[in-house]
DNA sequence: AAGTGGTCTAGACCACTTG
DNA sequence: AAGTGGTCTAGACCACTTG
């Protein structure tokens, strides 16, 4: 085997997208029309296409298609804390406001976060924790209610969705991202800062031993918050 | 279909490494032979093996066989890589605008940072990393000359910083934070981004097993950089 | 009804490792 | 030579989406 047929497809497609051939949500060709192309079976133009959709640079969708996902460069890991925990450990004094908390469906890009069908129920949650007064925080949070049943009568005055799911869903595994994003109008009220301002936005997968548990998008002024760690090595 | 034979498969090998009867190292059953039990082909089995070997929890081996893997517990863990190599992992060319390599003098903040005293003389570099052309990362480093002598003439278009200082002073550990920031004018300029876009700085501190050996200051636009990674927990 | 991706089969040949 | 994993084929049926 000089080079195996899987990875002249997938080069293929790679050097459409980076050649800006085909962007940010172009529909590329299906299955039988890449094997047709490249003279392979169907099994292996697939495999050509699920392992670029494992990378992050394509999405696929059943009955739709494939596409080209919004890239960004991506590296790296870090450690998850509570946040009241964090502040009160600071000295300093933890609230939370508590903006939502009700029943959801999903739209299709949370749906393949959570490998859930679109339109399916899940439960959500929208709070902003403050140290000190000051907004430092805004936690969106989709659980599936097989996880945690009872998140919905939760008081997260009480306790955090995250000290509350560690409880009844002790995490295993997380995947995360960390951006420096613009936040939109509501979110430079909710966070008291004006527009302009750069936000860091961590989206987070947690999963426990049993499978996904909740997708949550947190939010954090850049001038209130530094992200801190320590770090070990890939030499 | 009520569900998928390889889930079944999957499941059945995560119960056993799961309860302990499969500890690390343990031979799995061959492709064949999980064929078998499990009524499936071969390549359903082997879809299995593969899915769990692309998670972690499995290591296989051509001609030898399938066994499971070690799982460190990486809690509170960030991973450095060299950008360079990141960014020709992705396929990608990796190239550099050197603007200074000179010796300089600590200000206060710094001598803080470097357990040094103020006004001490240290090595300074200040590198753009480019990925296919468009500016990645702004790296400023002060480096202590007496971890790496000879810093100011290394041409840092053969090897990066962080991979020279690899080599000659091997990273033991490092300490960061990130933030979300406004760049400056000059940063916009030499990032290629407008006034207003938010950047991610990585502020790091690392240290071999003699002590500290440099602090850099890494500044990535926030819309061509995702700072990604999964996390392990230690519960 | 036709097209898409998702799963699966029963074979085949290959490269690699060990007896 | 026999066993392992790696690649590949040419089919099949399925679930889902759209006309």
């Amino acid at each position: 085997m000089v080079q195996a047929k899987f990875l002249a497809v997938k080069q293929h497609i790679l050097t459409k997208v980076d050649s800006g051939d085909w962007l940010e949500g172009h529909k590329l060709p299906s299955e039988n029309q890449l094997a047709a192309v490249f003279s392979c079976s169907r099994m292996t133009a697939r495999r050509a296409l699920t392992e670029l959709t494992e990378q992050g640079i394509l999405q696929r969708f059943q009955g739709i298609g494939t596409f080209v996902a919004s890239h960004k460069a991506q590296s790296s890991i870090l450690l998850i804390r509570d946040i009241r925990q964090e502040i009160e450990e600071r000295g300093h004094a933890y609230s939370v406001n508590i903006l939502m908390q009700t029943e959801r469906q999903v739209d299709r890009a949370l749906a393949e976060w959570l490998f859930l069908n679109e339109g399916v129920s899940v439960f959500y949650s929208k709070l902003v924790h403050l140290e000190e007064g000051m907004p430092l925080q805004i936690e969106e949070r989709y659980v599936l209610p097989s996880r945690a049943p009872h998140y919905l009568i939760q008081n997260f005055n009480q306790m955090t969705p995250h000290a509350y799911l560690c409880q009844v869903a002790p995490l295993a595994t997380a995947e995360q991202t960390i951006e420096a994003i613009l936040a939109n109008e509501e979110q430079c009220a909710l966070l008291q800062i004006s527009t302009f301002e750069p936000c860091l936005q961590i989206s987070r997968l947690t999963a426990s031993s049993q499978g996904v548990v909740s997708f949550a998008k947190l939010l954090y002024p850049g001038t209130r918050f530094k992200l801190g760690g320590q770090l070990v090595f890939d030499n």
